[in-house]
DNA sequence: ATGTTC
C-alpha cells in the first residue's frame, strides 16, 4: 500500500491517526520496503479495530502482518472492561493459541546429517501430520476435561513429557480460568483423536541449524550455540479450537447487536468482557489454549523418543513454548495508570522483557525467548523481549515471516514436487502427507523474514539472538 | 487455521 496514507514517526513506525469512528490511533511497525508490499486490507483492518468499544491505547499491527478474519493476522488490540471493552473471536483467530516450541539438542549438525534421510522419514511415518490427522491418543469425555483444564501439566501428569518443561512453557503449562463446560460436545468430539498430531496449513515440525547468532550474551543464556540442532515445533489447537472460534463467532454476531456495539465489518463480531457470551467465550478458548499446549507438550515427547532413537544420550530441552493466537489478561501501564486488559494477539508473539515476573529465574534477567517461525527454506529466528515493548504494543512483536502471496496464488506459481526437489539440493528435507500443501506453503510465498525481524527488532519489539535453518521439515 | 461446505 501507499506509505502516503500514513503519518510517518519514524523510519519503522506508521500512524493512522483516529478519524470517522476511530476511538484510537492505528499503528502499523514495519519498514518502508514492508508497508509497500503490505496489503489494503492491513490499513482497512487495523481501522476497523480501532473503532471498537473499550479499546486502549492504539490497534497494533506488527511488520508480518497481512490480510485476516476481521482482524488483520499480526494484529495486537488491548480492551478494558471497566469502559465496555470486548472480546473478539476473529480477534484471537480459528486456531486458538497456535504457537511455536524450540527444544534444543545439543547435538552438532554433522551427527544429524548423518541421518538425515532416515531421520526425515522416521518424523514422516511416526507424527501424525495433514488435515484430519489422527493420532494414537484417544481421550474419554473425563480425560478431554482433564486435558482442556490441565494443558501440558495434563501432558505430563499422563507421562507425554517431562516435569521440567513446564516452566519454559507460556502461564507454566496450565492457563488458568479453562471451563471445559463452555466448549461444546461437537468441539470435543473433533479433538478426541487428534492429540499428539500437527495438523495442516503453515504447522510444521522442524530440525534446524543453528546458522547465526546476533547476541553471543543472549544466546548462552538460551542455550543456543552456533552449528548445533534444535527442534521447533509448529502448531494449535485442532480442531477443538477451530470449532470454539466458528461457534462463538456466531454468537458473537448476535451478541454484539444486542449490545448495540456498531461493527464496520460483521467479522469483527465480538461481545462485551462483562457479558454473559464474552465470559462463555473466554472459558472456552482457555480450554482450547490448555489443548494447544497439552499437544505441543506430546510433539515434543515424540521428539524426544524419535531423538532416543538415533542418538541414544541425547536430552532435548525445552528452550520455550509460546502462543500467537491468544487474548489474554495482563496488567499494562496505560496512561501511567496500571490495568487489567484483555490483550488480543492475533499472528502476535507475546514478547515479555527482561525482569518480567512470570519468565522462569534462568530467564528472567535477558527477557522472554520470542520463537519466530518462517518459511520452509528461509529458516526462522528466535529473539528476546526487550523492555521497550511494553509501550510499544502491550509487550508483543511479529510472528512469523507472514504471506505475502495468497495459498491460491502460491498454488498457480509452484508445484510442491519441484518445492521439494528444489529445496532438497540446497539440503533441507520435506516431508509431507500433502504436495498442495508444500506448493502453498513454497518460501516465495512467504514475506522476507530477515526484513520482517529487521524491523521488529528496529522498532523495538524484540532483539536478534539468533538464525535457524532447516534442515528437516515435516508439513502438514 | 479447519473432518478444505452447516
Amino acid at each position: 500500500m501507499d506509505p502516503g496514507r500514513f503519518t510517518q514517526v519514524d523510519a519503522t513506525t506508521w500512524r493512522v491517526d483516529p478519524w470517522g469512528a476511530m476511538r484510537v490511533p492505528a499503528i502499523i511497525y514495519a519498514d518502508e520496503n514492508l508497508i509497500r508490499d503490505m496489503d489494503n486490507k492491513v490499513y482497512d483492518q487495523a481501522v476497523n479495530v480501532a473503532t471498537l468499544p473499550g479499546i486502549v491505547q492504539a490497534c497494533y499491527a506488527m511488520p508480518d502482518a497481512h490480510w485476516g478474519y476481521g482482524f488483520p493476522i499480526g494484529g495486537v488490540a488491548a480492551f478494558d472492561p471497566d469502559r465496555g471493552g470486548v472480546v473478539s473471536a476473529g480477534g484471537v483467530g480459528f486456531d486458538i493459541s497456535c504457537g511455536v516450541r524450540t527444544m534444543l539438542t545439543g547435538l552438532a549438525v554433522a551427527d544429524v546429517l548423518s541421518v538425515q534421510k532416515s531421520l526425515a522419514d522416521s518424523l514422516y511415518h511416526q507424527i501424525p501430520a495433514g488435515l484430519g490427522s489422527r493420532g494414537a491418543i484417544t481421550l474419554d469425555a473425563l480425560e478431554m476435561d482433564a486435558m482442556l483444564i490441565g494443558g501440558a501439566r495434563w501432558a505430563v501428569e499422563r507421562g507425554w513429557g517431562e516435569a521440567r518443561d513446564l516452566e519454559r512453557i507460556e502461564e507454566e503449562g496450565c492457563m488458568a480460568g479453562a471451563q471445559p463446560d463452555w466448549v461444546s460436545e461437537r468441539a470435543k468430539e473433533r479433538q478426541r483423536r487428534e492429540m499428539g498430531t500437527l495438523g495442516s496449513g503453515n504447522h510444521y515440525f522442524e530440525i534446524q541449524a543453528v546458522a547465526a547468532i546476533y547476541d553471543l550474551a543472549v544466546a548462552d543464556v538460551f542455550g543456543l550455540v552456533q552449528d548445533e540442532v534444535v527442534v521447533t515445533i509448529h502448531c494449535g489447537s485442532r480442531g477443538l479450537g477451530h470449532q470454539i472460534g466458528t461457534e462463538y463467532l456466531r454468537e458473537m454476531l448476535v451478541a454484539a447487536k444486542e449490545a448495540g456495539i456498531e461493527l464496520p465489518d460483521r467479522e469483527l463480531a465480538c461481545a462485551p468482557i462483562n457479558s454473559e457470551v464474552g465470559r462463555r467465550y473466554l472459558g472456552a478458548m482457555r480450554a482450547a489454549i490448555n489443548c494447544a499446549l497439552a499437544n505441543r507438550e506430546i510433539l515434543g515427547h515424540f521428539a524426544r523418543r524419535i531423538f532416543a532413537h538415533f542418538f541414544p544420550n541425547c536430552d532435548l530441552r525445552l528452550l520455550f513454548d509460546v502462543s500467537h493466537n491468544t487474548c489474554k489478561v495482563e496488567p499494562h501501564i496505560v496512561d501511567g495508570r496500571r490495568r487489567e486488559l484483555f490483550v488480543h494477539r492475533k499472528g502476535a508473539t507475546r514478547a515479555f522483557g527482561p525482569g518480567h515476573e512470570s519468565l522462569p529465574a534462568a530467564l528472567r534477567m535477558v527477557g522472554q525467548p520470542v520463537l519466530i517461525g518462517g518459511s520452509m527454506g528461509t529458516g526462522s529466528y528466535v529473539l528476546v523481549g526487550e523492555a521497550t515493548s511494553e509501550a510499544k504494543a502491550f509487550s508483543s512483536a511479529c510472528h512469523g515471516a507472514g504471506r505475502a502471496l495468497s495459498r491460491h496464488a502460491a498454488l498457480k506459481q509452484w508445484s510442491g514436487r519441484q518445492t521439494v526437489d528444489d529445496l532438497e539440493k540446497e539440503g533441507i528435507l520435506i516431508r509431507s502427507p500433502s504436495m498442495r500443501g508444500v506448493a502453498e506453503e513454497a518460501p516465495g510465498a512467504y514475506k522476507d523474514i530477515g526484513a520482517v525481524v529487521a524491523a521488529a527488532e528496529h522498532a523495538g519489539l524484540a532483539r536478534r539472538v539468533a538464525r535457524l535453518r532447516p534442515l528437516i521439515c515435516l508439513k502438514g
